[in-house]
Formats: C-alpha cells, sequence, structure tokens
DNA sequence: ATATATTTTTAGTCTTGTCTAAAAATATGT
DNA sequence: ACATATTTTTAGACAAGACTAAAAATATAT
C-alpha cells in the first residue's frame, strides 16, 4: 500500500458512508484537492487490486479489503490524535495535519502498543469513535444541533467539520466534548439559532449549528 | 524535503564522522542499498540545493545546512526510539524499523513535546547520544570493548551495530545497557575474547566485540 | 426529444527516483 | 610508466502519480 493509495481509499470511505455507497469521480478529486483525471488513473489501480468496486462512470465504493484498509487506517488516524491531546499538549485544532502523517505509520505492533498506552479509548478528540483491532467501533446517539427543537437541551458529543479554524471558533465561545448547550432560540429566517453555553448566550449561524453533535439529555 | 533526500543526508552524516569526511558514492550506494549511479543523481540534486559538498569523482560530505536537516532526522529516529521502549513496551531490537518510518514525521511541537514528555532524554535504547533542541549532543566517554586490555572491568554503554540480530544475541546473553563487563581472557589467534557478565564466562569474537562500547571503571 | 451542459475518461506529457549499460576518470600492480 | 581494475558518471529507459487538453458518456432543460 503506497501513502497515495492509503489516501484514496480513506476519501472513498469518509464520501460514501464508511465507503459503502458509490461516489463520484470529482467528489474524489475535491476531497483529494487533485484532479478528475487522477482519479480516473488511482481508482483502476485500486479496482485491479479489488480495493474498490468500479465501473466506468457509474462512481466507486469499498470491497470488503478496501474498507479493512480504510478502517485501519482511520484507527491509526484517531488514536494518534488522542496520542497527541493527552499526552503531548496538542489542542483539538492542532491534531490534524501531524495525525494525517502518523496514520501511515506500518507496524501492527506500534497501533496495538499506542492502543493499550492510551488505555483503548473510544473516540478520538473530535468525538468521532476509534475503530478497534478488528475494525469495530461503537455507534453514539447524536443529533446535529440544527436539527434539535426549541429549548432542548444537550451535550457537545462531537463535531462534523474538524477543521482549524472551526475548532479555534468553538473554542473561543468556550465550546469543546462535554459542554452543556442548551437552545433558546431559533430564527426561521437564516435559520440561525441562540444557544446557552455556561450561562452565557451566543448566535450561531446554520453552518455553524450544522456541524456541532449533540446528545440531548 | 523529501523522504528520500532526508535518507541520503542520514547515510552521509553516518558514514562520515558527522558528515564531515568525504564518503564515496558507492560506499552511500551500499548503506541505502541502491546503485552508485542512483547515489549519483540524488547527490546532484542535494548540492543544489546546497546540502552537500560536492566535486565530481571526490565523493561528497555535508554543508552546514545538510548537517542541520540531518540531526534533526537522527533526533527524531532516536527520541522515538526512547518513545518505543519506554511506553510502548518495545525492545532494543524491535524499534529500528518504526523509528525509520516515524523520523520523517515533520512537526517541530511534535518533536518537542515528545522530548518532554520523555523528559529530555540524552541517550537511545541503544546508548546512542541524542541531538537537542539546538542541535547539540553530549559525547560520553566509550571504548570498544575489542581495545581494552584483560582484566579490564566495564559497563556496556553502547553498541555499534543495531541490527535486530545483533542486539538479540546480545539480549540472549544477558548482555544490555548498564550491564558490567569483565574481560577475563583475549586469544591473540583470532582476538576471540573471553568475558564474564554476572558470574557466567562467554566466548565472543572479534567481530562482537568490536561491537560493544563499554566505560572502564 | 434533441441541443446543451456537465461529468468522466482517454491520450499524451512531466517530475521524481530508480535502474542498466556504456563511457570516463581514478587507482593499482608490476 | 603503462596496462588493468575499479569507481564514478553519463545517457537513456522505466514506473508511479500527477497534470492538461480533448474525446466520450451521461445529465439536464426546454
Amino acid at each position: 500500500m503506497t501513502l497515495s493509495e492509503e489516501n484514496y481509499l480513506k476519501a472513498i470511505y469518509h464520501l460514501g458512508k464508511h465507503g459503502t455507497t458509490a461516489v463520484s469521480t470529482n467528489a474524489i478529486a475535491e476531497q483529494m484537492e487533485t484532479k478528475a483525471s487522477s482519479v480516473t488513473d488511482m481508482v483502476k489501480k485500486l479496482a485491479e487490486k479489488d480495493l474498490v468496486n468500479y465501473v466506468k462512470y457509474q462512481g466507486v465504493s469499498l470491497t470488503k479489503d478496501g474498507k479493512i484498509v480504510a478502517t485501519s487506517i482511520i484507527r491509526k488516524h484517531r488514536l494518534w490524535e488522542v496520542f497527541l491531546v493527552q499526552k503531548l499538549n496538542f489542542t483539538w485544532d492542532e491534531v490534524h495535519d501531524v495525525a494525517e502523517q502518523l496514520e501511515h505509520i506500518k507496524s501492527d505492533k506500534l497501533v496495538n502498543q499506542l492502543d493499550a498506552f492510551l488505555e483503548f479509548p473510544t473516540h478520538d478528540p473530535h468525538g468521532d469513535p476509534i475503530p478497534d483491532k478488528n475494525g469495530n467501533m461503537v455507534t453514539r446517539e447524536k443529533t446535529i444541533l440544527s436539527k434539535v427543537s426549541i429549548n432542548s437541551v444537550g451535550v457537545c458529543v462531537g463535531v462534523n467539520d474538524s477543521s482549524s479554524d472551526f475548532l479555534k471558533y468553538l473554542s473561543k465561545h468556550n465550546i469543546a466534548l462535554g459542554t452543556s448547550i442548551e437552545v433558546v432560540g431559533k430564527e426561521k429566517f437564516d435559520d440561525s439559532m441562540t444557544i446557552k453555553i455556561e450561562d452565557k448566550m451566543l448566535q450561531i449561524s446554520k453552518l455553524i449549528s450544522n456541524n456541532i453533535y449533540i446528545k440531548l439529555v
């Protein structure tokens, strides 16, 4: 497995609900910041190796083998993120780029010992589930903040977008995993929301509320 | 810096006492398990970037910049080795291949936080010194076991060859960093030695004694 | 239903890092 | 010192992965 192949598999996994639904060449190209023609080339190679299902003009999905590879990369990525935050004092907006590199390190012993060292975490610093050694992960009940009704109360359990800019925005407003959020107002016109965080009111746009997951209490 | 460039700089550093003395194309090729013609190509590229001094047919040495890069890679390699042994329960013969991968991860924060997390170790699991943030490292007094006279007593402080096979041999005979070694016999004919370890006698060949460093007591 | 727009693929090119084979330079032995 | 051996470099080729431009397939709109 080359670095490039691994990144394609990961992209296909993320784009089509765990790689099960077919995703378009263009979607992959956009996600990977490359050109559609490059995607076609690589996808052919992955199909040759039985890592993806590919029918010309019909999109791409992961095969069983492809899913195993993708899951193992995601496992590594998320374990490293936990390591960076818990042991090396990184903040949740700093971990992504480094984890992107670390996820490609090849050593079963390394991954499994790291897992044990971190005491088998089930979720990464953004609330995403970490696959275990066999590729299984827990599915935690969660709701997109934008979808909940007025007066709902919940606890932040994850984010959809984990870009540095978004995470910094959240930190600035004291929103982290575990933060209690109450919906005190919703604006029909632009779908903005007023939420209460630690007794402070905050106006958030639809784009923001669409990227926060909460668990209702 | 590409992965390949980094590996060449590291090889040149190791072959010519910290990269200061010029090393031959063939020597680099052998160390890197590649062909001399490939070395010539890469060395030209590195010279172009002012990372090595290169005169056709006269060998290669590192420039100031080249040394900085090589030192930083070696720092990372050795820090990761300490991490693997101290935190993830790797043995000293298992760390090399994984550290070869980890040494190429790019993140200053990662390296410096890792250094702090490990409490600023000065030596790796093979007794080699770890450069600090500024590239400085301590030089510890050490003697090659093969060179010491009969009845000398010392403590193992390092190894010259850190291949898995050699380290496993040492472990099997209870030789590790800190082990006390007494030279009780030397054979002129083949330069083999009899040493005493924890009250047990051991016959070692010249090849073995040439790869063990001790500090005389 | 057919013209137009969009998406996807193909064909050909480029760069990086490698290789082989041959040529050039250096080293060695008598 | 000169013939031979060794080392190093050059020249040309190749694979991986990316790109551009053009062709083919699919989707959309009136």
